[in-house]
DNA sequence: ATATTATGTGAATATATATTCACAAGAGGT
DNA sequence: ACCTCTTGTGAATATATATTCACATAATAT
């Protein structure tokens, strides 16, 4: 039998072991069994920390939100210059998806848009914020003429924001085969052409 | 019972139903059953037209590259300006979006990245060629002086994309809860304010 | 030490889904 | 009219998955 560890920490695992299951084999394969597995418990025990899918899907919804936004509007608030802010909210974004690829294949996944509702909303909302957020760097960056005057500033952080989604796309597409890191340069090298 | 017609055209019924049960409920939801119902016919029959999911997976996934990408490189191949090309490329692709939800959700789910790898093979060459196709028609902006010379061509025909990309996300996310239209319309001002 | 509570698990249950099968019924050729 | 091939279908089958339950065992309180 497993160790017994209090349900705070149980929790904290099993949210960790979804995302993961995520990252290798996408929503769909996100069933209890497979969480269970990539968790070393068994699937009795994941129903005695969490009611059941509904329950640890916004679990995972919620440690994502953290992990994305609070980040952007930390480096948003601080005091250096506007371009400088948004590389490197540009680049955390990048290594974090990194890191937990389950991120971008969560948030994307129609599985969360169509069947689950409310979360789909609580993820608009945050991304939402995260545009707005990113909106206000730029805003702040064409006043202070570091950026094209004539920018629109919600369109370029869309558009900012679209870079980075269709490169996570095509990496976790193509089965994370090709280096994302340097395809993340060359990218927002070409971002401060355009938009300067 | 239902009249009868010719495998071929109960095919194409299939693939239209396919495709409309995923713009309606993603990807998760393209049951035998739910594209059984969508197309007014009973399970049994589709199997008697197709072999099982992965050969309507196939159809579907055949159906969208020719629409996509054999419309794009008609495109690229005319005589008129790259800017104007740009322009007509990006506009019918939102076009294509609206009319068929199901396109970018069947495109990016990683459902069918992870599930199918065949089939995410298959289309991430055809994702390559219009990649490429797009490229090639920035470039020719760029040596024509239609846009910034210091653009490097792939990353912002990757940033164009990601325009779309996210767009659409952003729209099926919200089930289609905003005008699609306008908001291309500004993306695409704001896209021109940045590349020239 | 004992009782109580929290945690862990294999087995059972219910439901959804993909696929197969035996049979029905129309269409086209003879 | 008869035969054959194609198309259509309800019912059966097999498997996967979410969830529950009865019971085991460790931690904690008394």
């Amino acid at each position: 039998m497993l160790e017994k560890k209090s349900t705070r920490v149980r929790k904290e695992e099993i949210v960790q072991a979804a995302l993961e299951v995520v990252g290798r084999k996408g929503v769909r394969a996100l069933t209890i069994s497979a969480i269970a597995d990539s968790a070393g418990m068994s699937e009795a025990n994941i129903y005695r920390h969490f009611s059941g899918k509904d329950e640890i899907f916004a679990a995972v919804a919620e440690f994502i939100g953290s992990a994305v936004v609070t980040n952007a509007a930390a480096i948003a608030g601080g005091s250096r210059k506007p371009l400088d802010k948004l590389e490197t909210i540009f680049f955390s974004h990048i290594a974090l998806i990194i890191e937990h690829p389950g991120i971008p294949r969560f948030v994307f996944s129609d599985d969360i848009h169509l069947g689950q509702r409310d979360l789909a909303d609580t993820l608009s909302v945050r991304i939402g914020n995260y545009i707005e957020t990113i909106t206000g760097v730029i805003a702040a960056g064409i006043s202070e003429g570091e950026l094209k005057p004539d920018l629109l500033a919600r369109e370029t952080a869309l558009t900012l924001l679209g870079m980075i989604q269709f490169t996570a796309l095509r990496w976790t597409m193509s089965n994370t085969s090709f280096e994302i890191q340097p395809e993340a340069e060359k990218l927002w090298l070409n971002f401060k052409h355009l938009a300067r």
